[in-house]
DNA sequence: TAGCAAACGCAGCGATCGATGCAATAATAG
DNA sequence: CTATTATTGCATCGATCGCTGCGTTTGCTA
């Protein structure tokens, strides 16, 4: 057999082009704060897109708010390599503060939360935790000490996502350093 | 005039029956995990109201989660007394780690999140912030020197609210109180 | 280039949402 | 106890949501 699976899908051409201009509309919907509740015609609309297309290719609108968080936080920071555990953390919670401090960005993550339950929070934050991951392995490949995941993550995603979500989000700029601080004293 | 103000609300009788009756069927709508968006008259049937007094008492549905998060999440938690910084926090950050194990609490917690916007957050951690305020007051007022308020946010409310929304919360017994060591050191 | 199948657009349908006058109830002041 | 008025219930209406066949377009493969 030369492929074995013939073709279930059909992700190039026009399916890309719309699948694209759903996930933009969505941002942009969620950008503008509005009052009214995001629909599927809303969204339809704003996409130039007929409503059956995004009824049929997304099950739920949670599923449709939870790809389009994990498509937006993929990619959007790089993880640094500076030489050292503390300097790729303090270069990367920065980003990630700059990240969260843009309000689409926090418009679609709550929508995603609160839509699509435990998968979108999920969703949200699984490129970070792998990139937090990625860089403590490097540390431990390198010989140093790195600590758990689970505690780097505590110190340095809780306080970003907790302050983005629950307060207004002064952010005064060095702030996020200071985590990295007290993650390694 | 004998009183300026006669009486522009009536808090008593029926109209308080009547929101403690809505708000209950907030938390049951949300409780059980339902695929189908809360809407307003569902809430009003599951309240055995009229879908109208609904619309008319609070002007959104974001209005009504936030009032209904604020009163769930005040005093639902009492400020412990141990006699130490330590102790208090220690119990402290025990009982809302319980209290946020709750699948029903999260469930009111997403969807004011979502629906609410930034208001929405503030109301749910507005009481718990009053609370970690009111025990580093204390222990100031008894001659030590704890850390300042947002640190303390940060380091407990931080990870607790994190992994509550955004990780499937397997929440090891002892694991809050490690948060306090990491704190105080 | 030709053929096949996946994906999309269109028209239309039941259901339900959100809002609006009007009448009835009941909580509060005197 | 009586009067006032905030508050709720009822009936109803327009708008829109979410979904389903069917024909057409468009990637993809041979």
């Amino acid at each position: 057999m030369s492929t074995s699976a013939p073709h279930q899908t059909r992700p190039g051409g026009r399916s890309a082009r719309v699948r694209a201009s759903v996930h933009r509309a969505v941002e942009e919907l969620l950008g503008e704060n509005r009052s009214e509740p995001l629909t599927v015609p809303a969204i339809a609309a704003r996409a130039g897109v007929h409503p059956t297309t995004v009824y049929r290719r997304w099950p739920s609108l949670g599923d449709l708010l939870s790809a389009v968080a994990a498509s937006r936080f993929s990619g959007d920071v790089v993880v640094p390599d500076t030489g050292t555990l503390r300097g790729d953390l303090e270069r990367w919670v920065t980003d990630v503060a700059v990240d969260l401090a843009d309000p689409d960005v926090l418009a679609l993550m709550r929508a995603t939360v609160g839509t699509a339950g435990p998968e979108g929070g999920c969703a949200c934050v699984a490129d970070r935790h792998a990139q937090l991951a990625a860089m403590l392995e490097r540390e431990s490949a390198r010989g140093g000490d790195p600590p758990p995941v689970e505690r780097a993550a505590d110190s340095l995603l809780g306080p970003l996502y907790y302050r983005a979500l629950f307060t207004v989000h002064p952010a005064e700029p060095g702030w996020a350093r200071g985590l990295v601080s007290a993650l390694l004293g």
